[in-house]
DNA sequence: GGGCTAATCCCCG
DNA sequence: CGGGGATTAGCCC
């Protein structure tokens, strides 16, 4: 009468045999188990395992039973379904123990184990049958079952279906159990080690956030331990922290510099640093005849932008070979500015100086290019400016163009390689184009490229240096015939708006060139001797002052100073 | 309520 | 078809 409902949830298909043998072969371990002491289940086990194949043998030889068993599938705990009931039949058929019926629910869940899902099922055959049964019924696998599983998935914790199938003929489950089994856990495994991954992950991360801490309170420390830069007290601005960390480098880098040039031009550069002017970018020493390789400009000329911002040479960034370039001649024109006897002597008028030459070569280990002729001239002045703003006019090409427009025919600021440092125009360094001229009809206009670099020494005191970056050409055909070598001015505010300016012009040149090329302006009478540009240094300054103080651009053609700058810019 | 575990569902290779 | 992820269901603490 039982029978339909009792094996409702049989399985159909090939996979009955097994799930029956071990439900039957279960049944009969059950059996065994209530008849041994409490905690026998080993030898319980032991004994299934020992008694199933024969028992399965045994039982299922009547194939009458097994068709019996063999019911319309529904859901897919039938299996477990058969045994529950096998156990239930069992108390009748069972032949180890016929007490069977009197069990704990612990027991029920012992004895099932490997069998039932469902509840529910008896009696109600029809709505079974419709519906298949979801609710699961609470069962553990044996102590015995589990160690054995365990031992299993400890030597390989993926079972193929052999593995699984003796498995489960031994542990009295289905295969499908011992399917689950792995599975779950094969899945408690991986959480397993997912945990322990994250308690280590939370211990590196508590270990870099004391480090961290650490680090932060070593930051309010004002030693820097990066730069090598000497100890400051106060609040180390991030943007001079990054100056000093690239003052180290360029200082690395300006050797290589140097000794790469040294070998293009022959000259040797012993630079050494200076430390007053080394706070802001870095500087170095040398004798200012720095020049590029023949072809670094490109045919003579300035290097168009966009080749200039990325372009490397020898392993070296343009870039960085302009900041030294303009670096080294900061100084330069900082210690010319600055320098007294026997650096500079006293000219024979007493308005100006003159550079002592072999004293140049020894302040500043310079050897002379051969075959070029130098010239050098220093003068001071006021004029009515202040220093800050006269420097920004010599760093707008159109203000420059518009103060000179008598010697300065087109300015342009080809590249400007820095705009200056934190929002001011200190440490602006550009590249510029200017065609110069001498307004005489005998004089050809020149172009030349420079480089031009400002850099505020102290609280009113700014420098200004231009220098050459092309090399002084063989053949003249346009080429430029004169290097201007680290020239400009310094400016130091006074009072009442009025600035002294220092102004140093340097150059280098070859003579012969310059005769033939000027020959028609010496004749005229404005010949490129020192002596007769450097007398005009200081009407230059005097010029500028009334340029300035007057806000009219100057177009006196007659101006001297601007003849005279003119020949030095070419 | 959260943890554990057996089992289910579904997707993907 | 099996593995794996997500989820469910049931029990225990």
């Amino acid at each position: 009468m039982n029978f339909g409902s009792l094996f409702d949830n049989t399985p159909g298909g090939g996979s009955t045999g097994a799930r029956l043998l071990s439900g039957l072969s279960y049944g009969n371990h059950t059996a065994a188990t209530n008849v041994l002491p409490g905690g026998a289940m080993a030898q319980a086990a032991a004994a299934a395992s020992l008694f199933s194949p024969p028992l399965t043998k045994s039982v299922y030889a009547s194939s009458g039973l097994s068709l019996a068993l063999e019911q319309p599938e529904r859901g897919t705990n039938r299996g477990e379904a058969s045994m529950r009931n096998n156990n239930n039949v069992g108390g009748g058929g069972d032949t180890f123990d016929g007490s069977v019926n009197r069990r704990s629910r612990e027991e029920e869940h012992e004895s099932r184990s490997g069998s039932d899902n469902v509840e529910g099922i008896s009696g109600e055959d029809q709505d079974a049958a419709d519906k298949p049964p979801r609710k699961k019924r609470y069962h553990r696998h044996t102590p015995q079952q589990i160690q054995e599983l365990e031992s299993m998935f400890k030597e390989c914790p993926h079972p193929d279906e052999k593995q699984r199938l003796e498995l489960s003929k031994r542990l009295c489950l289905e295969t499908r159990q011992v399917k689950f089994w792995f599975q779950n856990r094969r899945t408690q495994m991986k959480t397993q080690l997912e945990r322990h991954e994250n308690a280590l992950l939370r211990q590196e991360n508590d270990k870099l956030r004391a480090e961290n801490m650490s680090i932060r309170e070593a930051m309010r420390n004002p030693i820097c331990t990066n730069c090598g830069g000497p100890a400051m007290l106060g609040d180390v601005s991030l943007e001079e922290h990054h100056l000093r960390i690239e003052n180290a480098r360029l200082k690395d880098e300006l050797d290589r510099v140097c000794n790469l040039t040294g070998k293009f031009l022959g000259h040797h550069h012993n630079h050494h640093y200076n430390s007053s002017l080394e706070l802001a970018v870095g500087t170095n020493n040398n004798g200012g005849h720095f020049a590029f390789p023949p072809d670094f400009g490109g045919g003579g000329g300035c290097l168009p932008p966009q080749q200039q911002q990325s372009t490397v040479i020898n392993g070296i960034d343009q870039k960085s070979v302009l900041l030294e370039l303009a670096l080294t001649a900061m100084d330069e024109l900082v210690k010319l500015a600055q320098s007294e006897e026997p650096l500079w002597v006293k000219s024979l008028d007493g308005e100006r100086d003159e550079l002592n030459q072999d004293e140049y070569m020894r302040t500043f280990s310079s050897t002379k290019p051969t075959g070029l002729a130098t010239e050098a001239s220093r003068t001071s002045g006021m004029v009515i400016i202040n220093s800050l703003a006269l420097v920004e006019t010599l760093m707008d090409s159109n203000r420059w163009t518009e103060m000179f427009p008598c010697n300065v025919a087109r300015a342009t600021t080809t590249d400007v390689i820095s705009g200056g440092m934190a929002g001011t125009i200190n440490g602006a360094l550009q590249l510029m184009n200017a065609e110069l001229q001498v307004l005489s009809p005998l004089v050809p206009v020149r172009n030349v490229n420079f480089l031009r670099f400002c850099k505020q020494h102290a609280e009113g005191v700014w420098a200004v240096v231009d220098v050459s970056i092309d090399p002084v050409r063989e053949n003249s055909g346009g080429a430029p015939v004169i290097r201007r070598l680290p020239s400009g001015c310094v400016v130091q505010d006074v009072s009442n708006g009025y600035s002294k300016v220092t102004w140093v012009e340097h150059a280098e040149y070859d003579e012969n060139q310059i005769h033939q090329l000027y020959r028609p302006l010496l004749r005229s009478g404005l010949g490129f001797g020192s002596q007769r540009w450097l007398a005009t240094l200081q009407r230059q300054c005097e010029c500028l002052a009334i340029l300035i103080s007057s806000s009219v651009t100057s177009h006196d053609n007659t101006c001297p100073f601007l003849t005279h700058l003119s020949l030095c810019l070419t």
